[in-house]
DNA sequence: TTTTATGCGGCCTACGTTGTCGCACCCATA
DNA sequence: TATGGGTGCGACAACGTAGGCCGCATAAAA
C-alpha cells in the first residue's frame, strides 16, 4: 500500500477531476471518482483538502449555494506539466492567428486558455525592453478569409459528446430554406469542418441517410432520451469525396501540365503542389513547365482559376476547357452589363 | 513562513522547471531556480524529490552519465490542469487538421504532445464502442492545399527565442538565386507566416533594411555574439500592408457590388464576407445582388477570381476591369496554344 | 594527490496528514 | 412542527513522513 507518496499524486489526481469552470463537480462525486482511481479517503480529508489546500492555492471556486457544494477552475486558469517552453508559445500564437479565420469563435475560445498561457509565457520571457513580442508575428492565412459563422457554446458542448459518445441528441434547427424552427432528434456520425463553416452529419428520426446539419443554425441542443440507432457503412471521407460538400473528387489523381509565369513558379518552388511536382524552365521565355499529380478536385481547379493569366493550362483537356469556357463567360458578363451600374 | 502548503506546491513548481526532453536541466541549477521562487529547500531534499519521488510517478528521465545529473520529461508526455475536456479535444483535432496544411511538419511537431493528450482522452472516452471518432472529424481547409516548406527543428528554436530576446543571430542561409551558402548575422524583427511558408524578418549584418529570409532556407542558426541593433519605427502590419508578401493593399476598405450565383449568395449567407454584407434578390433572376465592404487586398481579388463566372462584379470599377482583362487573357492563352500539347 | 562538487544512505524530530467524533445546518418528508 | 439523512466544519490524537543534518563514496578538476 503506497501511503505518503499518494499525498500528492492525490492532489494531483483530484486537481485534474475538477473541471473549468462552466462546469462542477460536488465533493461526494469527487470522492467517489477518487475511489475509482484507487485513493480511498474520508469524506473528511476530501473537503479539507478542497477548502483548506487547493482552494487557497489555486484558483478553484466553489458554489456553495446549495449543499453538496460544487467546485471548479477558473475560466481562464492553465498549468502545463512541463511548462510551456518558447518556440511552443510561439507556434500556439501562430495557430491562433489562423485558427482565428477558420473556426467559430466559440470554438476557438475552447483553446483561450492556451492561448493566454502562450502569451503569458512570451510577455515574460520579454519583459526586459518592451519588446512587444506581439507586434512581431503574423499568419497571412491562405485565400480568402471569410467570417466563421457563430456557434452556440452550449451546442458545441453537447454535440461533441454526443458525436463521441454515440448518443442521439434532440435539437432545434432554425430550417435554412423554411425559415422555421424544427425539432429532430439526431444520431450524430460526424463533423465536418469546412472553410469556416461546421456542418454535423447525422441520420434523422428513424431515417438512414446522412444529412448535413450547419453547427450555428442548432438553435438548441439536448442529450436525448432515444435510443441510438447504430449506422453501419458510412465512411466518412467517402462522403466527402463523393462531392457532399462541394468538393466533387475523382478518384484517381490528375498529371497537371501547365505553363506558369515566374512569380508563379517561385511560389511553387517554395510550396509545391504536390511532392512529385517537376519545374522546368523554358525557352524563349521566363516562365516554366510545371507538371504535378494533383487531386482531381475543386480546390485544386479554383486555384487555378485564382492564378488567372498567370498559368496557362495544358492538361487534362477538361481542366483547360473549363478554365477557357469560364473565362469565355467572365467575359460575356462583362461585355453585357453596361458599366453605369459601377455607381450603384 | 508557510511550511506545510508549500510542499505540494514546491513539486509543482520543480516540475514545472524541468524542461521537455531535448532539453535538461542539472539539479544544481534546479535548486536556484526553486530558491528564486521562493523555496529555500536543502540540496538532499531536492535531491530526494527527484530520484525518489517524482520520478516514480511522472514521466521523468535524468541523465547520470556525468555528475550533475540532468532531468528532463519525456518528450511526449502532457498534463492538464485542469484537465482536457471532450469539448476542448475535439477542437484540438480539428484545429490539427487545419494546421498541418498551414504549417511547417516541424511546427506542428511542436504541439504534437497537445494533439497526442486530446487523442489519448478521446480514445478513453469512446473505448466503450470502437466508436473510431477519428473517422469522425475532418476539416476541410479554404483553398489549395499546398504543401508546407520542411523547416529545422534546431533552426525553429533558435530563431523564435532570438526574436522574443531580441538577440541576434548567425545564420548559414541558402540564397535562392545564387545557390550558395551564405553566413550573415541577422537582427530578427518579426516573423511572417504566409500560407505554408514562414519568413524571418530581420536587418542583416549593418545595415538598417528590412529583409525577409525563409525559415527553411535557414540551414542553421546560432545566437550570435553580435550587439544587438534596435531598428526603431518598424512595425510589421505597416510591412505586410505595404505589399511585401504580395499583397498589396489600399488603406480604405472598398464598397464591393457583384452580382452572385445562388450557390456563392448561398456561401455567403453562411460565412459573410464582411460585418456589412448585405444580400438583397434579383429580379427576373435567381441570382443575388452582393454589397459588401472588403479590404483592397489581392486575397479579395484572388476570391473573386476563383469564384469566376459565378460572380458579376458590378464595382468598384478597378477590379471589374483587372478581371475583365484577366479574363481576356486567359481566353488569350486557351486560343494561342496548340490543344495538341496536352498529350505531352 | 588533493580539492571540490555531487549523489546517496541514515538518523531524528517537528509537524503535517488523516480518521474519528460531535455539532450545526439545510432540506425533505411525515 | 417534528424528524432524519446528507453535508460542512472544528477539534483532537496518533501516526508517520518530510526535510535538515551528517558522513561517506565517487568522479572530475587542480
Amino acid at each position: 500500500m503506497s501511503y505518503t507518496r499518494d499525498t500528492l499524486f492525490r492532489y494531483l489526481t483530484l486537481l485534474q477531476l475538477i473541471p473549468r469552470y462552466p462546469g462542477r463537480m460536488s465533493t461526494p462525486v469527487l470522492k467517489e471518482k477518487l475511489a475509482e482511481r484507487g485513493f480511498h479517503i474520508d469524506t473528511r480529508s476530501l473537503q479539507r483538502d478542497l477548502s483548506q489546500k487547493l482552494s487557497t492555492q489555486f484558483p478553484i471556486g466553489c458554489d456553495d449555494s446549495q449543499k453538496p457544494y460544487r467546485w471548479y477552475f477558473d475560466r481562464d486558469f492553465q498549468c502545463q506539466l512541463p511548462a510551456l517552453d518558447v518556440p511552443s508559445a510561439l507556434t500556439l500564437v501562430l495557430a491562433e492567428e489562423y485558427l482565428k479565420g477558420l473556426l467559430p469563435p466559440v470554438v476557438v475560445g475552447q483553446l483561450s486558455p492556451h492561448f493566454t498561457d502562450a502569451r503569458r509565457l512570451l510577455d515574460e520571457m520579454s519583459s526586459n525592453g518592451l519588446s512587444q513580442w506581439a507586434r512581431k508575428v503574423r499568419a497571412i492565412p491562405n485565400g480568402k478569409a471569410l467570417i466563421p459563422a457563430a456557434i452556440n457554446e452550449m451546442t458545441w458542448q453537447i454535440v461533441s459528446q454526443a458525436l463521441l459518445e454515440q448518443k442521439p441528441v434532440d435539437v432545434v434547427y432554425l430550417s435554412r430554406t423554411s425559415k422555421a424552427e424544427k425539432h429532430f432528434t439526431l444520431h450524430p456520425q460526424g463533423l465536418v469542418s469546412r472553410h469556416s463553416v461546421t456542418y454535423l452529419l447525422a441520420t434523422v428520426d428513424d431515417y438512414d441517410d446522412i444529412r448535413q446539419f450547419a453547427m450555428h443554425r442548432i438553435e438548441a441542443a439536448n442529450l436525448s432520451e432515444a435510443t441510438w440507432r447504430p449506422l453501419h457503412g458510412f465512411d466518412l471521407d467517402n462522403y466527402i469525396a463523393s462531392g457532399a460538400f462541394g468538393y466533387l473528387q475523382g478518384k484517381a489523381p490528375l498529371t497537371l501540365v501547365a505553363h506558369v509565369a515566374p512569380q508563379v513558379a517561385w511560389l511553387l518552388s517554395e510550396t509545391p503542389l504536390s511532392e512529385t511536382q517537376r519545374l522546368t524552365p523554358l525557352s524563349d521565355t521566363s516562365w516554366q513547365q510545371l507538371e504535378a499529380e494533383v487531386p482531381d478536385d475543386q480546390q485544386t481547379l479554383w486555384w487555378l482559376m485564382a492564378m488567372g493569366a498567370n498559368v496557362n493550362v495544358l492538361a487534362p483537356a477538361a481542366w483547360r476547357e473549363t478554365l477557357k469556357t469560364n473565362a469565355e463567360q467572365v467575359l460575356a458578363h462583362y461585355q453585357r452589363t453596361p458599366v453605369a451600374h459601377e455607381t450603384s
